[in-house]
RNA sequence: GUGAUUGUAGCUCAGUUGGUUAGAGCGCCAGGUUGUGGCCCUGGAGGCCGGGGGUUCGAGUCCCCUCAUUCACCCCA
């Protein structure tokens, strides 16, 4: 359409928008807090290997999804950040956080890049905010990381959504258990679809969870990975359930669950909104006790953790009008001036006024006292401080409450005074 | 990567079987007595009808290509 187009899968977010973005990420921060997790932020790339490794290279996401790219040409390929735990272990490690048995609670709020074909909740560079718990893996921890990420969702008003959540048991039952289904599967080959021929070879568990509607019939009457699990691995299970009913946190279990990154072990769940289209999955995490190691660590760092689409958790709270009644960022007072003689006085007036830390807006086109009054409308001052002859020669301005229209006039000391009465009040009530 | 969908003013959309200066609503700007907005009234600006090629006396309307959008598959947050 036009010269200017931004790039396939990419969006910009202007500040109408940015408001609801603050707001999701400020309750991300407090409730993160709340729970004793901290912020790290890490580098938007990372060497290609990294992901390789940690993400597992049958996964799409590493087969066909990367923006990879070498940026020194005798130099090792890198790769846009297509999720974050890989990284936030890798930073981990090469800090040597563990040395000494420690644990460790992080949170991100962060871009990642895929390389997929944009539709309703999915784009080529999109946010999450997560949160990995390192160093210890146990029922507890993974209670801890769950009832965190419901806390979020619940304070932030959403309704109606939906926490499945399944055990893939240790790579060791997994690998019984996906050598069994294997088995069991080549019989009925040639009723397979492509996708899950594909799977039967790489990753058989995910063709648990096609959405196929032949292939679900299918499944049905698959062996389950339950009966492959050792007591031990569903007593972990069930204390993870234990936790989330003391809680309070409604959840289904849902053996079909089947998490599609490699890295996950025993618990994997889930959070999907009926609002959203196929794109249903708004937030989800796991175990992944293994991760560190497939990355190269030499020693055992258990870890659980979660990530939520930022953007796919805003879709939902639109459909659930909960975006409407944020808090405005419009300036408390606009300075109306009466004559292009004063605008010079009005400058230092707005300046007084954000001195006194009352935020004001000016106009800076050279207006008429009209389009003045219109722009303060339009911007949704709660004030317009008038600025004429009289005030000038006076002293005293006149200050138009502009929802009731009434209009006082006093000294600029009285009027400061006055406005932070009201700005404390403002922000009581948002 | 596969399949479909849509592409006309800032936004949401109309545009009849192809036919003269392409429209509406909202928004924007300016007026409606001299220092005061929101409602109302009047006027105005703003579109090579996504781009390129073709058919035709003539195309926003038909055909091809291309770019972009949206939705679904795949996969995932």
């Amino acid at each position: 359409m036009s010269q200017f187009q931004s790039v396939k899968g990419t969006r910009d977010i202007f500040p109408e928008e940015s408001v609801q973005w603050n707001h999701v990420e400020s309750v991300v921060r407090t409730h993160a807090a709340l729970y004793g997790f901290r912020e790290i932020r890490i580098p938007v790339f990372e060497y290609t290997e990294l992901f390789r490794r940690g993400i597992g290279s049958t996964t799409d996401i590493v087969g066909k999804e990367m923006f990879s790219f070498q940026p020194d040409p005798k130099g090792r390929s890198v790769t846009l950040r297509p999720e974050m735990t890989a990284g936030v272990m890798r930073a981990a490690l090469q800090k040597n956080l563990f040395s000494s048995g420690m644990v460790h609670k992080l949170f991100y709020i962060g871009e990642l890049f895929r390389k997929e074909r944009p539709q309703a909740g999915r784009q080529r560079q999109f946010s999450q905010f997560g949160a990995e718990l390192l160093g210890v893996s146990s029922p507890a921890a993974v209670a801890e990381v769950i009832s965190l990420m419901m806390q979020v969702f619940s304070s932030l008003g959403l309704k109606g959504l939906r926490l499945r959540i399944n055990t893939l048991g240790d790579g060791e039952e997994r690998s019984r258990f996906r050598e069994a289904l294997q088995a069991w599967f080549v019989p009925f080959y040639d009723t397979l679809d492509e996708a899950s021929k594909e799977r039967l070879e790489k990753n058989p568990l995910r063709i648990l969870d096609s959405k196929n509607p032949t292939i679900q019939e299918l499944v049905a009457g698959a062996p389950r990975l339950y009966d492959y699990l050792k007591e031990t691995s569903l007593q972990d299970f069930e204390k993870v359930l234990f936790y989330l009913g003391e809680r309070d946190i409604a959840y289904d279990i849902d053996h079909r669950l089947v998490r599609g990154l490699d890295y996950y072990c025993h618990t994997a769940f889930e959070v999907t909104s009926s609002e959203l289209g196929a794109q249903d999955a708004i937030g989800g995490g796991g175990r992944y006790d293994a991760l560190a190691r497939e990355l190269g660590s030499s020693m055992d760092v258990p870890a659980t953790g979660f990530a939520v689409g930022m953007e796919r958790l805003l879709i939902t709270m639109e459909r659930q009008g909960l975006l409407a009644a944020l808090p405005s960022d419009a300036p408390l007072v606009y300075v109306v001036v009466q004559q292009p003689d004063l605008v010079d006085n009005g400058m230092q007036l707005a300046w007084q006024l954000r001195q006194a830390d009352i935020s004001a807006e000016i106009d800076l086109a050279g207006k008429s006292m009209k389009a003045q009054m219109r722009e303060a409308n339009r911007v949704n001052a709660s004030y317009a401080l008038f600025l004429g002859a009289t005030e000038y020669s006076t002293g005293c301005y006149s200050l138009k409450n502009l929802a009731t229209s009434e209009q006082i006039t006093l000294t600029l000391d009285a009027i400061l005074q006055f406005l932070q009465e009201r700005r404390a009040q403002k922000s009581l009530y948002s």
